[in-house]
DNA sequence: CTGAAAGCGCTTACAG
DNA sequence: CTGAAAGCGCTTACAG
């Protein structure tokens, strides 16, 4: 009977509710204020025991569940963190956002996310959009940011973490990743190292981060007296496995007597290595392939690929632990964390 | 001078706030109450055209961003809609989850989203927490699911989109995928109109839906008199490449006579073609491999991939789409969408 | 350890 | 076309 009574107080409910159970509801079941039951529940030491058994029982029989927006409202927190990557359809990216996901999942944020697919007029619509969410923290990716966005997340007086690049550009804040230059030199090194001599590359989307790894190669290959313009083939086309295979061809077709080629992402290196198959070119000995990331497939694609391994979700961890540590008042040693790279060698290079 | 003015007055917000803009700072900068400029952002036909010009001037001048926390406790609705999926660090749910994305940033909706690693328990936990963001509609994975889940959904009175699978158990409200157990099947007919007389399969992670493939696949065999037991090879790790090819030379060394195999998806049909090629296998000559899903991969790896296309971006596409129909009052033409799969024939089977 | 009062920033009827 | 009043569901000082 006790649950008819229940039953009853809540169809009171306010009209412009939507019948849901509310904390007053809980309070008058077991005859206390609101205040204590929400006491209750975020700081249960400051509750007589008793009551707060009592209290705790109400909440789940009722199916009690918190309103989040008027919690938001009364503390103007919201346990949110927004997220701004070009895309979540790439490996790349998903591994940054598990990263992102697994740390706040476990520390109690919620994880609110949006693609600008690679265009900086996106990026600004959106960051204006989930700044009118309110998070308590916010991750863009990269450094290179249009004057407006960059307005609007500075007054938004939020913690903020660039994220993938570390070393170039002014941070606004703080920022987690690597130096893009140096990894895209530390390859041009390698294969320059094995012998290569007529090297090319081929890139798509061609991003900053793209740009800047292609400008390492390169610049490492003309300290070496190498062509740089030669043998290079890029195209801003979103990279995927199909089209790693044509610019493959299409170098191949301009310039049948290149050697090595730093394919600027994984997907890209896959597709050669099939199009190399296809074509019967013997890997390294023919062409040597090399990719950038360390995607899955590159310790079992035959050959295995010669690449260079990214911190992808350390980057997202990372990111996520300093904003939330910086909410939680904790110290930060530093605003900016180099996480670095790593030259796999393997068959193909 | 009036903007020296304005940042007087914005000085004086209360004490707990974050001394964002608000509604009646703009208010009070133009002289007209709060209501008023409320009117104009969501309502401006009904706002004096000219003062709707001054209001929309102060709002961009001011950099006013509306509180949404404060807006979802007034109306009782978020703009956000909340999805579960089992993990996004997976080709196959990035790719519909892309599809809920794409579709409610088209339509101004929020996306809150958790990954339950394929644990049920971690499902109930997940959808308590995003319920109590009282989103405005939820997306689920499966038909399976907890009774106390279920509970918590039905009393959450919202729309709800089980995603995935169609064509087995109960839908709670409405769902969208295609059958499991159908798709599983074609594959099995196919192989053996093929001529494959000892057809193989192996999966990982075997969550309720590639049981569902297995059993129309097992079934569709032992129907045309094959075995069933004696090529099956299956684990519950989580499925990737490297797995594949492993799985492969299992089901090699204990049944060297297996003429096909079905991997449960296109992952583990790369890393079995890769391991067939290591050990110098042709392929689909002396054994033909088959997969699932479609991936980026398979239309260009050697052999190219016989598999089965399913609808993963427009699953994500019609499942935010059925969801906002129907919080828009829009009249739906069916609860339930089985959108099909495609057998698609290469070179691989 | 518990509660009355006020406030967070917006919107919803209702007047005029 | 514009505004005063009340309310959404919670929390924050402040008393007691």
């Amino acid at each position: 009977m006790n649950r008819d009574n229940t039953a009853d107080k809540l169809g009171k409910s306010g009209s412009r509710s939507k019948g849901r159970v509310t904390l007053s509801d809980v309070a008058k079941v077991i005859g206390v204020s609101a205040i204590t039951v929400s006491r209750a529940l975020n700081d249960p030491e400051k509750v007589n025991p008793k009551l707060r058994v009592r209290i705790e029982q109400a909440v789940a029989e009722l199916n009690y569940v918190p309103n989040r927006a008027a919690r938001s409202l009364a503390t103007s927190t919201t346990q949110t963190l927004a997220v701004v990557i070009p895309t979540i359809s790439n490996t790349v990216f998903s591994n940054v956002l598990k990263g992102i996901y697994d740390y706040t999942t476990r520390h109690n944020y919620e994880v609110l996310f949006a693609s600008t697919y690679y265009s900086l007029q996106n990026e600004e619509k959106l960051i204006a959009k989930l700044l009118a969410q309110h998070p308590d923290g916010i991750i863009t990716t990269g450094l290179d940011i249009t004057e407006r966005s960059k307005a609007m997340l500075l007054s938004a007086n939020i913690p903020l973490v660039q994220i993938m690049e570390v070393g170039t550009g002014d941070v606004i804040d703080m920022s987690v990743g690597f130096s893009h230059f140096d990894a895209g030199a530390s390859m041009a090194k390698y294969l320059i190292e094995q012998g290569y001599r007529n090297i090319g590359f081929i890139g798509a989307q061609m991003d900053f981060r793209s740009q800047r790894r292609m400008q390492g190669f390169l610049s490492t290959l003309a300290d070496a007296g190498l062509e740089t313009d030669k043998y290079l083939l890029t195209t801003t086309t979103p990279s995927d496995i199909k089209l790693g295979g044509q610019l493959l061809a299409d170098l191949m077709a301009k310039q049948p007597d290149v050697d090595a080629i730093f394919c600027n992402n994984d997907d890209l290196a896959y597709g050669a290595i099939f199009e190399c198959q296809r074509r019967k070119l013997r890997i390294p000995e023919q062409i040597a392939i090399a990719g950038f990331n360390d995607l899955d497939a590159s310790a079992s694609i035959n050959p295995s690929l010669t690449t260079v391994k990214t911190p992808l979700y350390e980057i997202g961890r990372s990111a996520a632990e300093l904003l939330i540590n910086t909410l939680k008042g904790r110290p930060i040693l530093s605003k900016t964390l180099d996480l670095g790279f790593e030259l796999i060698v393997r068959d193909s290079a």
